[in-house]
DNA sequence: CTACGACTTCAAGTCAAGTTGAGGTCAAGG
DNA sequence: CCTTGACCTCAACTTGACTTGAAGTCGTAG
């Protein structure tokens, strides 16, 4: 089996050295063995690195993270909780289409104050529906 | 004109009055003046709060979101940039959409562990489509 | 008048998520 | 043999976004 020494992954993940430690220490990710002191990772390290990157734009923490891919590949979140975060992100991509509406129509509209133009008023209430919170 | 104390825009907008100071010092927000000591700010502070959570949600700094509301509601950003700013947020919403899949999926598959699953692999490389680059 | 509660300032503390630096190990090449 | 480069550890530092605490200032109600 193909194993990575920690640069090759950094080349391959674009995730600099320093965290992979991090996230090695923190328990994210893991290596499966060591070859003198280097850290030996295989391939699949890169496939959980996407996904971690992916959970951190969608605004996960790192432990929530953690709990959700937690080590071994298996997700110890009960399915409801998933169902409820799956959810969220739902609204949250609701909201990030409004609000990309909104700069569309600021970059387009001529009105000097924003906040004197119909339809940025009308944008905003629409992007301020499901009041932007955040729900650890 | 209506004046609200920083206790009252704490309890409309559920933001605390220390992070209310915090954001009038680094020129997030203004008061409009005080009353004795106290700050005085009018209604419009609310929107602007509203304005100012849904782009934190959306993962803009405090920064960014300064500089495209910025201070008299003007927006400062080139126009190009706030369109390239919301091919972002529109990309950011496909990949919580499908994140959300995957979690969904996640909580109704019976397969011990998911990266055995080929419908998971097959989610997972979907959202992984747009490498996830945060874009400053 | 004075006490109370809601405000004020300013400095320091906290937390997450890393980054940086000093000092050390190791294998390979010249 | 000894240098070089890629890695290692561990502690300390950084940044962004706030929070906390001490000490002080108001204005209104009793």
């Amino acid at each position: 089996m193909k194993m990575l020494d920690i640069g090759e992954v950094a080349a391959r993940s674009g995730v600099p050295p320093s965290t992979l430690r991090y996230y090695e220490e923190i328990g994210l990710i893991a290596s499966v063995g060591r070859r003198g002191l280097r850290r030996q990772f295989d391939l699949e390290v890169l496939e959980r690195l996407a996904l971690i990157a992916l959970g951190r734009t969608a605004g996960f923490s790192l432990q929530e993270i953690r709990e959700i891919f937690g080590r071994d590949g298996r997700c110890h979140v009960p399915r409801p909780d998933l169902r409820r975060k799956a959810d969220d992100l739902d609204a949250q991509a609701r909201r990030l289409n409004a609000l990309s509406r909104l700069l569309r129509h600021v970059a387009a509209c001529p009105e000097p104050s924003q906040l004197d133009c119909p339809k940025f008023r009308k944008l905003m209430r629409l992007a301020l529906r499901k009041p932007a919170k955040r729900v650890a």
